[in-house]
DNA sequence: AATCTTTATCGTAATATTGCAATATAATTA
DNA sequence: TAATTATATTGCAATATTACGATAAAGATT
C-alpha cells in the first residue's frame, strides 16, 4: 500500500491528474509563472529567481518536464527551458468545461 | 527537511498549488467529474462509485474540501457533498489567462 | 589542457501521501 | 432502545515528495 491505484482510473483522469499534481507545489507554479514572463525561453536563471538550492530547483523542473509542462533544450553548456503549449492547452480546456457546465447548471446545490 | 517551503512564495502561487494539488490524484478528479455528471448533489454513493475502500474515499473528500475544491452539508445522516464554484472558477481563471498569454506570444520559443 | 559555468545525479534525512482494517460517531429506522 | 446506515477518525504500513550537500558531467573559456 501507499503507491496510487492509478490502473484504476481512466488514462484522461490520470492525465489530468498528473499535470496537476505537477502544479502541485508553489515553486513549480512560480517556474512557470517566471517561463511566462521572459519573453524568450533562453533561461538558466530560473535558480536565481527561486529561493531554493540549485538541485533542489532541478528536481522541480525535470518533475515539470515529465508531466509535459516544459520542455528544455540543450543551448550552449546551458539549458533552455520553456512551457509546452499542450499540456497548458489541455487544463485550459478542462477546466473551461467545468465552468461552462456549471454554469448551465446555476449551482442548483446546497 | 522535507516539507514545502511555503513562505517564500506568494499567497497567489500557494494557492493555486493548493488546488492543483487536491487535484493531483486521479481518484479525486474521478470525484470532481462524478460530482459534475450527478446533477443534484445529494450524494453519499460517491464511495460505491470508486474503486478504493470507503476510509480512502473519506480522505479523498477531506482533501477536496480542506483545498476548498468541494464542500458538505449535512443532510440527515448522510452528507450532501458538492463543488465548490469559486475555486474551480479560480483555476480556470489562471489557465485562460496563461494560455491567452501563450497565444499572444505565439510561443516565439525552443 | 586546466578551469569555469551550468545543470544533473546521488545519497540521505525529514516529512507527506496513499490505502485500508478496525473502530468511532451520529442520525435513522425498526 | 437496539439495530441499521452513512460517514469520519485512528493507527499503521508502504511509498512518495521535498530539500540539500556533495559530486558528476559536459560544454565554454582561458
Amino acid at each position: 500500500m501507499g503507491a496510487t491505484k492509478t490502473e484504476h482510473f481512466t488514462d484522461y483522469q490520470n492525465q489530468i491528474a498528473i499535470l496537476a499534481k505537477a502544479l502541485g507545489h508553489p515553486a513549480r507554479v512560480a517556474i512557470i509563472e517566471y517561463l511566462m514572463k521572459v519573453d524568450t525561453c533562453i533561461c538558466g536563471d530560473i535558480v536565481n529567481e527561486l529561493p531554493l538550492a540549485q538541485p533542489t530547483v532541478s528536481q522541480h523542473l525535470k518533475e515539470l518536464k515529465n508531466a509535459g509542462l516544459i520542455k528544455g533544450s540543450i543551448e550552449g553548456n546551458a539549458i533552455c527551458y520553456c512551457i509546452d503549449e499542450k499540456s497548458l492547452t489541455k487544463l485550459q480546456g478542462y477546466f473551461a468545461n467545468i465552468s461552462d457546465s456549471l454554469e448551465k447548471k446555476k449551482n442548483n446545490c446546497c
